[in-house]
DNA sequence: GCCGTTTTCGGCCCGACTGTTTTCAGTCG
């Protein structure tokens, strides 16, 4: 078993044993032990093997031998017996809105409930209203929580999230008593999938603002609403929270509904160990719990709040307790890359092959916002469903590039289109011949018909990496976020080939893929790689996915150094040219 | 179940909201 698999499997474990009733700090004491397994850079089954769990973060005598026996046999006793021990079905109620380990254990076993279908019939026969505990309010809120994970799923991309958030935080802004205001929570560290969205303002009229929120257009129905902070669920399907607090306290409040959670809990222990206290409300004095305004130590900003505890200001994009604190201890955090550097895009589509606009029209546009260049790179023949291009319609397609350029170099433009193909790998090698891609100037390698098997696929990426005219591999994982797992791949592997032949990686930032996955980054990086901030267009409006690729891209931790795509043409070319001299 | 130079036992981040209570437990973030 891999990494993931044992991290998942520990996960579950800490969620059953909150299901038993176990002593919650146990429970979570193997989620914290999932996370470090998560966050590991090598193989699990190497440190394993070379007795090297002892002294990881959180991982002590019993999580080391359980760990150990999952990745050697595959299997743990433990785990099957207490998973054994409670019918399937209580995972899933734990996820509706409202109910936890407490609820579902009661339900469980006051009246036997054991499943979605069973608790929606129990309510429905007033069953559930009557248990000690529960009551009309509560059994009518399950019933909805239940309308609504039938109806919506709990899950957004980080795209449809931004379109929610925008409207509301333009009405936040405009709103007379609000004095600051932000988007918080994963939508402002850029997380790729979104729960809910979270807004923080300040303001002396608190009233005032929420009664504005819950009224907003857009709101389908108020979920709660009290003196400081409101949850609306929104038309789209999206839960937005907001919390206002006054302005003094707007700092810390932002700082904490930010989060992440783990980053938090950091924060709030480097307080404690200066004998203060930090919350939502403040960074005391005292290591009682206080609000006490006299004890507060005053920060105007996140900034100032850092530097309280000794810290660089970590961008949010970081905050996700991986290795920023060290980094901001020591002023090494990295100075992360703007999309405003991007001067193009290394793989897009045209009507060529699956895109929708011409090449005329794409440079036209390229040029229009200010772009440097645009490559065209359609699908080679072998992706068929895509209209993928010939060799013959590839000669064609250069001289039709060259004629685009030769235009916009009549009109005095700066921009330019460049000849290039997303070339298919395919079971044997490439689907063009090294002489074609040779004449392309830009050439991107991607997998879209993955074998079943591990080993088979990171041979296929690792044999692309190693041809010479193969500039970067293209969405490397093949997920699809919220719709399909990335292949079964030993990513570490092609990263390090991609190292040891100086190819680049593709970050592509259609925000159903955001692939390469922002958590191996860092590792890329460290690989000395490169990484390629690619749209991945198929129609002329993805070119705003390029702002969305460098929020990942920041949350990778790359700089502007690392990102090819922020050279300028004459750079570029030289760069395009290096591997193939090699 | 983990952790530790004030501790090998007794902590483990902490506050708001809701509903069911009549002072609080459960859930959420």
């Amino acid at each position: 078993m891999d990494k993931d698999q044992v991290a998942s499997i520990l996960v579950e474990i800490g969620t059953l044993l909150e299901l038993k009733g176990e002593n919650p700090f146990k429970s979570r004491a193997y989620q914290n032990a999932a996370r470090t397994l998560e966050g590991l850079t090598e193989p699990l089954e190497k440190i394993v093997a070379e007795d090297r769990l002892k002294g990881m973060k959180g991982i002590g005598k019993a999580l080391q031998e359980k760990i150990t026996t999952l990745v050697t046999t595959g299997h743990l006793p433990y785990y099957e017996e207490l998973k054994a021990s409670l019918p399937p079905g209580l995972m899933e109620l734990l996820d509706l809105q409202g109910v936890g380990p407490k609820k579902v254990k009661k339900l469980y076993l006051e009246l036997g409930i054991d499943s979605l279908a069973s608790l929606e019939a129990a309510c429905q026969a007033d069953k559930v209203a009557a248990l000690e505990g529960f009551g009309e309010k509560s059994q009518a809120k399950i019933l909805e929580a239940i309308a609504f994970r039938k109806k919506f799923a709990s899950q957004h991309r980080l795209v449809d999230a931004l379109l929610a958030a925008e409207p509301i935080l333009a009405s936040l802004r405009e709103h007379p008593e609000v004095t600051r205001c932000s988007a918080a929570g994963s939508l402002r560290r850029w997380k790729e999938v979104i729960g809910d969205l979270d807004f923080v303002v300040s303001s002396k009229q608190p009233a005032e603002v929420l009664e504005s929120f819950v009224e907003q257009p857009g709101v389908a129905s108020v979920l709660a609403r009290g003196d400081t902070k409101a949850s609306v669920l929104l038309a789209s399907g999206i839960q937005a929270d907001l919390r206002v607090v006054s302005d003094v306290e707007y700092p810390y409040a932002l700082a904490y509904f930010t989060g992440s959670k783990e980053h938090n809990i950091v924060m709030r222990q480097r307080a404690i160990a200066r004998g203060w206290r930090l919350n939502e409300y403040g960074l005391f004095r005292s290591s009682e719990e206080t609000r006490d305004p006299a004890l507060r130590i005053v920060c105007h900003d996140e900034a100032d709040l850092y530097r309280e505890l000794g810290l660089e200001f970590v961008p949010p994009e970081l905050r996700e307790d991986r290795g920023e604190f060290i980094a901001a201890e020591n002023h090494h955090l990295p100075r992360l890359v703007e999309w405003t550097s991007l001067k193009g895009s290394l793989h897009n589509h045209s009507d060529w092959s699956d895109g929708r606009n011409t090449l005329a029209d794409i440079a036209a546009h390229g040029q229009e916002l200010g772009l440097a260049y645009w490559a065209i790179t359609d699908h080679s023949r072998a992706s068929f469903q895509a209209q993928g291009l010939d060799p013959d319609r590839v000669r064609q397609q250069i001289k039709a590039v060259a004629e685009v350029n030769q235009k916009l170099a009549d009109e005095g433009a700066e921009f330019r289109l460049l000849t290039g193909t997303e070339v298919d790998i395919l079971k044997d090698g490439l689907d063009f011949h090294d002489d074609l891609l040779a004449d392309l100037e830009v050439v991107v390698a991607s997998l879209h018909v993955p074998s079943n098997d591990e080993a088979e696929n990171t041979k296929r990426l690792i044999r692309a990496a190693e041809n010479k005219y193969v500039h970067m591999l293209g969405h490397l994982s093949g997920r699809l976020l919220l719709e399909r797992d990335a292949y079964k791949l030993n990513q570490q592997a092609v990263i390090d080939a991609c190292a040891a032949t100086g190819t680049w990686i593709e970050l592509n930032a259609s925000p159903y893929r955001f692939d390469l996955d922002w958590r191996l980054w860092q590792y890329a990086r460290s690989k000395g790689v490169k990484c390629v901030i690619n749209c991945d267009a198929h129609r002329l409006e993805h070119v705003a996915w390029l702002r969305l690729g460098a929020g990942v891209a920041r949350k990778g931790w790359l700089e502007t150094a690392d990102v090819v795509n922020t050279l300028a043409l004459k750079p570029l070319r030289k760069a395009l040219a290096a591997k193939r001299s090699t």
